[in-house]
DNA sequence: CGGTTAGTTGAGCTGGATCAAGCGTAGTGG
DNA sequence: CCACTACGCTTGATCCAGCTCAACTAACCG
């Protein structure tokens, strides 16, 4: 059940066999939920943290006109809310993009974690500054990209960040269940701009998007475009 | 020394004297840094995480092409990098953009009050968690809001955490010591387009800014016009 | 008093928005 | 099996918020 969580968490330190058993303790009811299931509303107060073991989930937030802004999207091994066990209650809604396979992790049980495992607390913490330091990549990119690069930015966060938990295919394609209009959400642009934008990428060579499936053809020549630096997913090995 | 990282914590959550004591401990050599200073270099491994004890940084990310995004703001009573602690290296810099007082938080102590004090580290975690919540609010502004009302919700972010340390007069106006230009890189837009933006806000009524100080003239108005919800500073009580 | 930095203004340009229509395909129900 | 609908993608025409470039002013400062 939580297999792809251990990918993400010893892709960045080590767990021990007691730290794991620790974790499989705390993540309880597994179970589907559909396209479109929102997961936690916006103001919601929680009890229980959701680990994303299968699919993709966006959190987003929502503007009075209608506009909607996706702040980062998450995808399998992912605790889609564990800030929300400090916080208790969330200041964004989150959403299954496609169909999920979810689990809870009881914040009474994470209690237990902080009191003792301190080296999982850490890392668990670790985790929540992962998110931040994606949204900061993100708040670049809104502020100081522009359409084309900002696009291919996220394929290329999106690219590396399911490389880890091994989904990502051979010939570098992945599978990503977001309509045109999604997208323009995650990029802050109009959805026709996003389609626009789209076959510019396309005519770069560079990678493509079509029904639900990214394809990359040239990474080095996307992280390029993009001016993509991966040390904000901080991949390699470090904390303890 | 931390006095007003304890408004900022006890506004949140309350802190126990043996707490406090630990706190105390774990934070030491404090010091003036003239403006400019850069506290922390993006890639930069840290062994402490530094307490902004008075003054005004900014956390910011450059592009090759000279481009500057600002990431959030940080005031007195910010740890400003202490996701440093588990990331151990920063995806960002660090600039003082005033005089400040600065002090350390050596990262070995830190770790001790992971291991000794779990509620205080669920405070601390809480803390970063809120940097995040931050980073969202700025995703959103970046992503959805156009210049004017994201000036007006940066003002409006600005006046609430600022009220929260005791750093807002009684005529609702506070020192920001920035530039246009500095302006221009939290917004996401150039300095040409921040000052008819400002001369904007300040035909509204509602808002100016000159030489450092904002005047807020009429609070409900400008959240009315930044669309400003301050759920995401978790300003009253909850955690534990 | 010359140099520098911050703010201001104007003119023209452009990336992305807006509005509107058309098109392909996957249901869905009669 | 076919009409009907709905949704996602695409295209075209026009518009505008914000950018670029350039010059000018005001305040400060050594």
């Amino acid at each position: 059940m939580i297999e792809t969580l251990l990918l993400r968490l010893r892709a960045r330190d080590e767990v021990s066999a007691e730290e794991e058993q620790a974790l499989r303790w705390t993540v309880t009811h597994s179970r589907e939920v559909p396209p479109g299931t929102i997961i936690v509303h916006e103001g919601q107060e929680t009890e229980t943290s959701t680990l994303l073991i299968e699919g993709f989930m966006c959190r987003y937030k929502d503007l009075r006109d209608g506009k909607r802004q996706i702040l980062e999207m998450q995808v399998a091994g992912d605790f889609v809310d564990l800030h929300g066990f400090t916080l208790k209650r969330l200041d964004h809604s989150i959403m299954a993009l496609g169909p999920c396979r979810i689990a809870e992790a009881p914040h009474s049980r994470l209690r237990r974690i902080t009191e003792e495992h301190a080296h999982l607390t850490r890392l668990l913490w670790f985790t929540t500054n992962l998110d931040a330091a994606a949204h900061r990549s993100w708040v670049l990119s809104l502020g100081r990209r522009r359409a084309l690069p900002r696009l291919a930015h996220l394929f290329c966060e999106l690219h590396l960040r399911l490389q880890l938990v091994r989904r990502v295919l051979a010939d570098n394609s992945y599978h990503l269940p977001l309509t045109q209009a999604d997208l323009s959400d995650c990029l802050g642009i109009t959805p026709v701009h996003v389609n626009r934008t789209m076959q510019l990428l396309r005519e770069t060579g560079l990678a493509e998007f079509r029904s639900g499936i990214v394809h990359i053809h040239d990474i080095a020549g996307l992280h390029a475009l993009a001016e993509f630096d991966p040390q904000y997913l901080y991949l390699s090995r470090k904390p303890r």
